[in-house]
DNA sequence: CCCACCAATTGGTACATACCAAAAAAGGGC
DNA sequence: GCCCTTTTTTGGTATGTACCAATTGGTGGG
């Protein structure tokens, strides 16, 4: 229905409700083959394709072909709980790995966000996290040394809220959060597994204890079709 | 500088950085001269326009060319403050049309999040609201009339949070809310200004009065380019 | 000076083609 | 049956061309 006016929109259309009437999961056909069956040349067919990706109906996985995106992760990054535990939650099958960790002087942006100066020492990591072998985001976390003593001893590849909690006695943290769409380049596309350009959700947080001092900046690269930012009213009966 | 090693990411990264360092604002100049101007064709040089498009960093304004993106709005959907009070404070001028208003029967989303039967009455409007003369969220809102009682015959053009609070009594509302990326097509596209297929936000929107009752229903359809999701920690001093 | 009309420019759509590198599939040896 | 190599397929990149409709800018007349 609807749109049907240019060739890309009718394919798209056809696409779609092909999928989502049918319940498609995996591979689509490859692009060549679409384009015998619509009729269309093969641009005509990606920018089709393309629309449907920004949908969030279908993705590409490096140069192996196109899929259907599994269900959306439903996140709440006001809310101070782990990611093994909101993905198993879910019904997801999450893992996490440390690619980088270093120690490092803050940029301008860090350095205004937690209040520190430009001498200050920081421990960066930076880690992927997946769901059902698929990864979702690359998270680039940034400590403060002098409010975390020692925190770059410990093993950061597992939840750092959790670690914050026990060791660090930090029950009552506070976030300052922003979500904005962004488009993610290389070297984080190929972390995600997705190509240069692609589109994306950027999340920034900054953490306080529960006196206002901030001592972490994080800044998350999701894949933009693996989440729902979701923040529900907590009702006070 | 990075990722050059492809004719669309050099001219993606030459355009962002003139942009970026001579503050450029305005529109660019015709596709066909940056074609000239950075040797490629110009299904390529539309390519990286339209990664800078993702980036938030340009903008096409119906069919008449390219444009620097102005400076993103911050909102804070989980607060309950007016749209004229927001944009004002950060120094934009906003305006709002209604575009349509009228009865009808909840769908099968709305039903199932309004706890309302098929049957129920709901009075839904569709508003475009703009900030400096640019068009940046379409609104859908749908009011129970079983809980909003005659909400149809105010001018619905107005400030909802202040009708709510004047004429209802609602001091105190939740707010459930979901915010995911999503792409834009006609007609809402059209409302934009902006074409069809392009990338946007949605955010979703349950009100429910201080005891959990629902009886608002929204769906916003952001620029993708116009916004920052923002949520501060409130700190209790 | 303003307004209506016209011509040139420009973005949006669409196609055909080509090449490359990576991935998948097929084949062959153990 | 398993592993390694070769072939084929496939997505990613890139160009050139073409046409249309909407917008823009200029021109001329009132």
């Amino acid at each position: 229905m609807s749109n049907a006016c240019f060739a890309y929109a009718h394919v798209r259309e056809a696409i779609s409700q092909q999928i989502i009437e049918q319940h498609l999961t995996g591979s689509l056909p490859s692009e060549r083959e679409l384009c015998a069956t619509y009729d269309v040349a093969r641009s005509t067919l990606r920018q089709a394709l393309g629309q449907l990706e920004h949908m969030g109906l279908i993705y590409r996985k490096n140069r192996s072909g196109w899929f259907v995106c599994p269900r959306k992760l439903k996140y709440d990054p006001m809310q101070h709980t782990s990611f093994l535990q909101y993905t198993t939650a879910q019904g997801f099958q999450p893992s996490t790995k440390l690619v980088e960790q270093k120690k490092l002087k803050p940029c301008k942006e860090i350095a205004a966000a937690l209040e520190l100066d430009a001498r200050t020492s920081l421990t960066s990591i930076l880690r992927v996290r997946s769901v059902d072998g698929r990864a979702v985001v690359v998270e680039n976390l940034n400590f403060s040394n002098k409010h975390l003593p020692d925190i770059d001893k410990h093993d950061l590849s597992l939840s750092i809220s959790i670690l914050l909690k026990n060791t660090y006695h930090q029950h009552n943290v506070l976030y300052d959060v922003t979500v904005e769409s962004c488009c993610l380049f290389n070297p984080i596309a190929q972390l995600l597994d997705t190509y240069d350009g692609a589109l994306g959700l950027k999340v920034t947080r900054i953490v306080r204890d529960k006196d206002g001092i901030a001592f972490e900046f994080d800044r998350e690269f999701w894949r933009h079709d693996a989440l729902m930012i979701e923040n529900k009213a907590k009702l006070h009966f």
